[in-house]
DNA sequence: CGGTTCCTTGAGGATGATCAACGAGGGTGG
DNA sequence: CCACCCTCGTTGATCATCCTCAAGGAACCG
């Protein structure tokens, strides 16, 4: 959980509702507010000019995202869509930055979240763009299973997804996913993905 | 200018000497002091197994660097190389923390900071992942020129270093180049380039 | 059942990476 | 002034591989 949600009501955030699939925030447009996300699943995506998706991330209940933007005064990089019927508490930007002068700690607090943010853009970086797509789709799992256990894990993401976050394209990503199982590096039951 | 440097001091930032190419930090180490450049020029670089390096991003006179890992407890994503003879303050980590906590409004700054390289980060990647070498190209010679006016800029690096913040080979470099000069787009004066 | 959404397979082609040489310029020292 | 070295730039040929396009199959849900 980020912001507390009496002091987001206090300061004027109010809560929205997003249906499935509608835009919370387009690329290249102004940030005006901070978002925080009560309930659902938000992602952000880039689209190339061929009408190709790049995921740069998904959020879930309690994370805020575009944040950024908002301390930097540019336009929003990257879209952002309901993954599923959201709601969202949503604060004008200057009353974030009001909040953030006001609370120390808070301030401090998104310091370590938007560090946190560039350390894992880096290591992501580092690993897809040099890399073969098996090694791509290897390290996003891993990054995405974070939690060291040997358990198997069910992949709760669909290949198109996987395809989206790490640059391929679907048809690979299923080609890698047939030679890691023949590799024994996953285990594949009836197209579910355990890893 | 990060902090200033009569405060460094005081909370017990020594000056170090680097020597060109000599390695400040080593990726996968602990992250153990704040930096910040007096003079000279860093690389914070990834390899990956084959020995091929992406470049993640220069430093220059007056900038920090390797200041995430410091926040979140994690082990440095990259590795940090004097460019050419350095002098660098160095900070301990405690101290880098304590004058957070002490100062909001450096806090401030580099919570700025850190949002102003999430969001190049992130326009970086969406440039770099999905797209043909010409694109990725103009995308970095975008970047990097910044500023807008149309003057003819002299592309300060050398191809080798295009193709290392790319993920690109030498010689796709070059020939990027050949293609982006018969197409009017860029300038080559005796193997300078102006973009 | 009918409609989605997701998964799968095959064939073909484009394109960057790779490898191997060579060229060009700049600096240094004899 | 020349010889050498070192870094950077250039070119061509070959190859592996991922993308593309097209088609069909499987699972799921109302």
């Amino acid at each position: 959980m980020q912001i507390d949600l009496d002091l987001l009501y206090s300061w004027g955030g109010i809560t929205k509702e997003y249906k499935k699939n509608e835009i919370i925030f387009y690329e290249n447009t102004t940030a005006r507010f901070y978002y925080q996300i009560l309930e659902g699943c938000v992602r952000l995506f880039n689209t190339n000019d061929k009408g190709k998706e790049f995921t740069e991330a998904y959020f879930w209940c309690g994370d805020s995202f575009g944040e950024p933007p908002l301390l930097i005064d540019k336009d929003y990089p990257a879209s952002a869509v309901a993954l599923r019927d959201c709601t969202i508490i949503r604060l004008p930007k200057e009353s974030f930055l009001k909040i953030l002068e006001e609370y120390p700690c808070i301030q401090k607090h998104f310091l370590d979240l938007m560090a946190d943010r560039v350390h894992s853009k880096i290591m992501f970086s580092k690993d897809i763009i040099n890399q073969k797509p098996e090694f791509r789709i290897n390290a996003f799992l891993k990054a995405q299973k974070n939690c060291d256990n040997d358990e198997k894990w069910l992949v709760p993401y669909t290949r198109q997804e996987i395809a989206n976050f790490t640059g391929l394209r679907v048809e690979t990503v299923i080609r890698v996913f047939l030679k890691m199982k023949d590799a024994n590096k996953i285990e594949l039951v009836n197209h579910k993905i355990y890893y």
